[in-house]
DNA sequence: GGGACATACTTTATGTTTCAACGGATAGGC
DNA sequence: GCCTATCCGTTGAAACATAAAGTATGTCCC
């Protein structure tokens, strides 16, 4: 599926619109990308990409993380969090606990059955992207790492709200 | 300082992970301008991303399109395009109507007030990218529109699922 | 202590996403 | 005419997205 948005204002090749064709072209190959590893998450692993990229953050830090701490990592909002942990505590992936010292502050860390799930999770999802990208030289792939790099650093740099990564 | 050149050489060129790291990079980009675009949209005219796109692609077509037709530009699935068309019709911003031929069949066409509406949203859109990425050379940018596309054209080529275009 | 404020998380309301399943409409085979 | 397969759009449930309001809890300052 898909001839996309783009299309749409390629047609008009002068220099003054690259930003946006460029967005444009990064936002239909990310929903592209998403889709295909959505339903490649849910056929196998019944797990969502919200989900995926929660245990990962929770995978490098034994001592688990503060919720406001993985909303800022996974990029998703506060109040979508709770719920999102709320599913994954249901499923035995992730424990979540008050602190002593803060009784506000709630740490979500992974269980062993989640650490095991998202050790297979991990592999596989590297070798969808491999699999996806596989026609696209590996120079190509450095060069784009280091653009798109500079990309996301100059949208950070011009945000309305406020920021960071 | 001395730097081991094997060092650079394999962290840029150890492909292995390359594919990966290039996904999460435009992922969480794609995010981060998404999120942006989102607020001023919603601050400045009261809508939303995916309405946006669906306004795009009616702009460019006179006639109007059928609800699949629009499934696929937009990348939505069939069943989120009746209640995007059905909140877009509320606001006045569209009309919905069968075809005589062939009953099954919806086409939606953009109103004059949707039109007028449309233009306003897309000048400040493009103006918005341009700022977010004033700090990239432009270079750049043109590099990143053609890398990108050799990337959306191997992720089209290597879909699990079935269709592409 | 008590009031003002900030922080951390939850809740609520609205919209978008996916998938699966349903019904109406059309087209083809008989 | 009639059966069946297919196509088109809608509907429903569960998950996730946002913003905004609510609830504790912690901190500061008088």
């Amino acid at each position: 599926m898909s001839v996309d948005l783009e299309v749409i204002v390629s047609d008009t090749q002068d220099g003054k619109k690259q930003e946006l064709r460029l967005w444009l072209r990064v936002l239909s190959t990310s929903k592209l990308i998403s889709q295909e590893i959505r339903r490649r998450l849910r056929r196998e692993f019944e797990a969502t990409l919200p989900q995926f990229d929660l245990l990962s953050q929770l995978y490098r830090e034994k001592d688990g993380l503060r919720l406001g701490e993985l909303s800022r990592r996974t990029m998703v909002t506060n109040g979508n969090i709770t719920g999102l942990v709320e599913r994954l505590e249901q499923d035995g992936y992730v424990l979540r606990e008050r602190l002593e010292d803060d009784r506000r502050v709630t740490v979500a860390r992974l269980t062993d059955k989640g650490r095991t799930t998202f050790t297979a999770m991990a592999a596989a999802h590297e070798q969808w992207l491999r699999d996806m990208m596989a026609d696209v030289d590996p120079i190509v792939v450095a060069g784009l790492l280091t653009h798109m790099g500079q990309v996301k650093q100059s949208v950070q740099n011009h945000l309305s709200g406020d920021d960071e990564d």
